[in-house]
RNA sequence: GCACCUGUAGCUCAGCUGGAUAGAGCGCUGCCCUCCGAAGGCAGAGGCCAUAGGUUCGAAUCCUAUCAGGUGCGCCA
């Protein structure tokens, strides 16, 4: 259904077909021809570099070969005309009878219109959110999260077999102090002075929690050693926590497939196996590293450790698995964790993490390559910092001032919609402004206004055609003679409905989700433009009274936009707005 | 010291994984609503794509070096 791969596909034909013949060699790669929109419209609606790149291996001049290729493509009837230009490109118009049988072909498949086939049979595992269990989302982690939950729809929409999935940290000492706080709000809870010292958490969300545990156990564990009380209440505390955080996540819409405790991988010989693998593989060894230069700790000494080769699969340095008391590092789990993604089949591997995790990146990377022996990728992605502004000013934010920012805090002040939108208008690697009082302006300088805007006024033309009795049904608009869809500035919004498809590939291929978000503004940009035309050319208005054939067509094209808009907003996460208040 | 990320208009950022004359929003300048689709619209100015080399038909995009900012760097996850 991509327009695009379907003209490639007609060059490529062509191209055999000047093979047979003996015009171009027939050992040619035609790997790089490439067929796109060129950025300026005045070049036509797609160009291909086909002669430049076949020049030199065919060893004849591009513009040559243009020529020919001009010839053979201009006999189909999709193209009006091919023409050279340039050092060499082939600019091609197509009939406007393409462009109006994609508002067709829209009405036809519905939101289903931009699915692609490109991951078909191929399945993909998505890690993100991925916090400690040890408190409410924090802000920090709400943009891996809209990012890793929307990648994971994106995938989905592209073809992929996608699992979302969330590794629980619960198998370290930040638990042990989660377990200690929750003592000491127990302690609380039976009426004793308590202090939050050692770096635990005094957090308000931990006094139901001890409150719970006092209702459990009463007073046995007042007064007791941790020895006796340790186990359980980190049992209890963790999962108070993680039925929290998914709460958090419930309210940007994110969920799981499944959740996969660190803790599970001790005791069950699950990192053991992992470690054998490697050390099969020669990878693992006793060593002393060398101090990191230019930065000496102050305390350091010579130490042998238990270190896995990843140098061997391109780290820098070798990393310890095995702290000097025999016990894991925290990287050992996570070779176990990833040991296991890669044990359950998955073609693709993909880690959201916080930029703070950067130098964490090649070590994963190495690790996953030695389990897999190179043969599933990971794709490690980092979200960058999100700046808080209010009032005009860097909201700051500090647990001992009490400002500490919760997902919860910015879903409650602008709803799950805008945050996810607006978390998505970045690179994810680009460090994001979020501006509580601008994201909630009426303006075209707030993306998520100006693009539900675009599908609430489609809605309000269908509303209005039905109040004047047009049938608005898809299936009736599909079946409207589209060809009174001839003026350039309708011609251009089909065209720009005609890239979704294409878009969606290339946004998957990069696991570059903010592309749909910066493609739905672009889009709305043009409906915008096109609806503004109609204010000094009435017949560029959706409506035309006393003419419903006209009338349908064009709310076949409005109504197309509507639909391309709800299929990008709903991998965003987002629900299209019905009208604006 | 090393690694990774970033560097594009006055500001905030896109740039379709190498294509033609590098784009958008804001800001700035000038026009456009007694009424019909102005929670705006049209037009314009504004760039040595951090710097210097290299690869090639062609580079903001790839490679190397340098500069600037951010992040991280052996028993914390």
């Amino acid at each position: 259904m991509n327009l695009f791969s379907e003209i490639r596909d007609l060059v490529l034909d062509a191209l055999a077909q000047m093979q047979d013949e003996g015009a171009l060699p027939a050992d040619l790669s035609f790997d790089n021809v490439t067929v796109e929109p060129p950025r300026d419209p005045a070049h036509g609606d797609m160009a291909t570099n086909a002669a430049m790149v076949l020049a030199k291996p065919a060893g004849r001049k591009p513009r040559e070969i243009a020529e020919a290729l001009a010839g053979k493509l201009g006999a189909d009837a999709r193209i009006t005309s091919a023409e050279v230009a340039g050092p060499g490109f082939l600019n091609l118009r197509l009939a406007a009878s393409v462009w109006q049988g994609i508002v067709g072909t829209i009405l036809e498949r519905g939101t289903d219109y931009g699915r692609s086939e490109m991951g078909r049979g191929k399945r993909v595992n998505v890690e993100y959110v991925s916090t400690n269990p040890t408190g409410p989302v924090h802000v920090g982690h709400t943009r891996g999260a809209v990012f890793g939950d929307t990648l994971a729809s994106l995938l989905d929409y592209a073809g992929y077999e996608v699992t979302r999935e969330y590794y629980i940290n619960d198998g370290g000492a930040q638990v042990d102090v989660l377990a200690r706080s929750v003592y000491l709000r127990y302690l609380e809870a039976h009426g004793r002075e308590v202090a939050f010292e050692d770096g635990t958490y005094p957090g308000d969300y931990l006094v139901p929690v001890g409150q719970a545990l006092k209702d459990k156990v009463g007073d046995a564990y007042v007064g007791k050693g941790e020895e006796v009380w340790l186990d359980e209440v980190r049992a209890l505390a963790t999962d108070a926590m993680m039925d929290l955080i998914r709460e958090d996540l419930s309210l940007l819409g994110v969920r799981m497939d499944r959740f996969f405790s660190e803790k599970s991988l001790y005791g069950t010989g699950k990192i053991e196996a992992a470690i054998k693998d490697l050390d099969d593989k020669g990878l693992i060894y006793r060593g002393t590293l060398e101090p990191p230069k230019g930065k000496t700790p102050e305390d350091w000494e010579p130490r042998e450790q238990t270190l896995f080769r990843s140098t061997a699969h391109g780290d820098d340095v070798d990393r310890p698995i095995m702290k000097s008391d025999g016990s894991w590092t925290y990287f050992a789990p996570d070779i176990a964790y990833h040991y296991d993604k890669i044990s359950r089949g998955y073609d693709l591997l993909i880690d959201v993490f916080g930029a703070d995790h950067g130098g964490y990146v090649k070590r994963m990377k190495a690790a996953v390559s030695a389990l897999s022996d190179g043969n599933v990728p990971l794709d490690i992605k980092l979200t960058q910092l999100v700046k808080l502004w209010k009032n005009g000013e860097p909201f700051k934010m500090s647990k001992r001032a009490g400002t500490f920012v919760t997902l919860r805090d910015v879903v409650e002040q602008v709803g799950p919609d805008v945050t996810r939108f607006v978390m998505l208008t970045r690179k994810n690697d680009a460090p994001l402004d979020f501006d509580f009082d601008k994201v909630l302006e009426q303006s075209r300088e707030n993306p998520v206004f100006y693009v539900q805007y675009a599908h609430a006024r489609v809605m309000s033309v269908l509303r209005k055609a039905g109040d004047g009795g047009i049938d608005t049904g898809d299936a009736t608009l599909a079946g409207a003679d589209l060809s009174v869809l001839a003026h350039e500035a309708e011609l251009a919004l089909a065209r720009k409905l005609a890239e979704w498809p294409r878009l969606v590939e290339i946004a998957a291929r990069s696991n570059e989700p903010h592309r749909v978000a910066l493609y739905l503004y672009e889009l709305a940009g043009e409906f915008h433009a096109l609806w503004n035309r109609g204010n000094d050319d009435p017949s560029l208005r959706f409506l035309q009274d006393g003419d419903a054939a006209t009338s349908q067509a064009k709310i076949a094209l409005a109504r197309s936009v509507a639909v391309v808009i709800s299929a990008g907003l709903d991998i965003l996460g987002v629900k299209p707005a019905q009208e604006m208040r």
